[in-house]
DNA sequence: GCAAGAAATTTTGTCTGACAGAAATTAGGA
DNA sequence: TCCTAATTTCTGTCAGACAAAATTTCTTGC
């Protein structure tokens, strides 16, 4: 029924283990649309039956699948759901990336100095009542967190990626995610240690403001003035731009 | 010797499986650096004392660092071995994710607006003699190629990847490879559907001066150029620019 | 002493069968 | 009809077994 393992009758493929033809298969079925997002699996013993294997060996392509992000446990975490790939599980493999490669704080510069101005223009035309709802939000909270002092990292990553979502692009947001969370607790420590958590808010402001208003120019002007400032603060306060990041999280869920 | 499992001891996690939390200190034992890149992972069996858990178990775990691109057989195939996860690994779960997310040629077509020019800019900066001697022989077969009618698809995405290598910086090339790979084919085809294969060539050509000149301004007007063409072309071929992207690839090796 | 070939030993990929504990289903009972 | 209890189904793990492929070790012939 099945002919996906390399078994008896071919002889080319030799050495492709059967736990990876399977999970090669059923991927292939997701994308083709046969197994649907959002329908669940059957079970490791059905599935074993279905392919004519031992459930040791569906398990492991299992794992595969699921590491991949096509696949996840659900609710009472029985049963397997054909799933979308988020963009935390990619983020994390670009982080591992990005780390062992020893990426630099300037290297992501540069790729945030490409992609936020971008997603800052975009947002301008596209940006729903929304979208805009939650960076207003977002922006009375960093004001307050300041107020008292509080750490404004987690809430700059947040503006950062509700500006990139209210482009509506998909893609850009994947590109930016990781590079975005690995970079921005730098950021934000910077404009600590040089006391200029006014002037993040206020880039935070101006580009809001922008948005808002439609002017895509402007937008854009800010969100680069921002990001600049990254690069005069490291100056300022005498850091070095081209050390490599660090950072830790675990990519295995 | 090892409390990684939430066996005995331990009631909080409950639920988290062993084959899981083996890779997690896995994980973090490649990531802190105690298993160094390059080194390779003791046998399965040997493995699988050492965490006193059954060898099925410790395969399990082997299959989710192996798909999170940490680890790959090396050699003959026995021996697992420690690595850095590539370009490639990543770029097939972003694409991945794209297709089921239904990303349209606009949407990537945005990404490569803000990614491709900056790449250029910097490559006008930091390209090496070897970079500009690999641009350059791509040209070449790419004048070639179309002296003979062949296709340029190929030679366009290599082309651009060529250039992302020249900026030396792997963030950028790991964050717009994929992007690339999915989008260039439609590029080329609009292209040739047009005719436009003297255009393409002669862009490239004009960004290969530029960056060989070290003229940064010129490389980056060059390439927003380039990458603009693709929005004319739709419109003058007739095609949606706001279609789903298609194509397939497997990210399970 | 050294390199090619043969023999012994590992190691991986798979399978069978088993079992406890968690989940989901079904069967009752109020 | 709705809630609790009994039953069945799953998952996570383990132990032990095997063939085929890969690796290592041991022989020999030169």
């Amino acid at each position: 029924m099945n002919d996906i393992l390399n078994g008896e009758g071919e002889a080319a493929a030799r050495s492709i283990p059967a736990f990876r033809s399977i999970a090669r298969e059923l991927e292939q079925q997701v994308l083709s649309g046969a197994l649907p997002v959002g329908s669940t699996l059957p079970s490791e013993t059905n599935l074993a039956g279905r392919f004519s294997v031992s459930r040791s060996t569906i398990r492991e392509a299992i794992r595969l699948l699921e590491q991949a992000g096509i696949i996840r446990r659900a609710e009472g975490r029985n049963k397997l759901r054909i799933t979308m790939p988020r963009a935390e599980d990619i983020g994390a493999r670009l982080k591992t990336a990005f780390l062992l490669q020893e990426t630099t704080f300037e290297q992501l510069w540069e790729v945030l100095t490409a992609i936020e101005p971008m997603c800052a223009t975009i947002a301008a035309t596209k940006a729903t009542p929304d979208d805009l709802e939650r960076i207003e939000d977002n922006l009375r909270r960093t004001e307050a967190a300041h107020a008292v002092g509080d750490d404004l990292v987690g809430l700059d990553v947040e503006f950062h990626n509700l500006v990139a979502a209210a482009t509506g692009n998909s893609a850009l947001q994947l590109s930016r995610e990781s590079v975005g969370e690995l970079f921005y607790p730098a950021f934000a420590q910077v404009m600590a240690r040089l006391n200029a958590g006014e002037r993040l808010i206020l880039a935070h402001r101006k580009i809001f403001a922008a948005i808002s208003a439609g002017d895509r120019s402007e937008a854009r002007g800010w969100m680069e003035r921002h990001i600049g400032d990254f690069q005069r603060g490291c100056d300022l306060a005498n850091l070095d731009f081209d050390a490599p990041i660090t950072g830790s999280m675990s990519e295995i869920s």
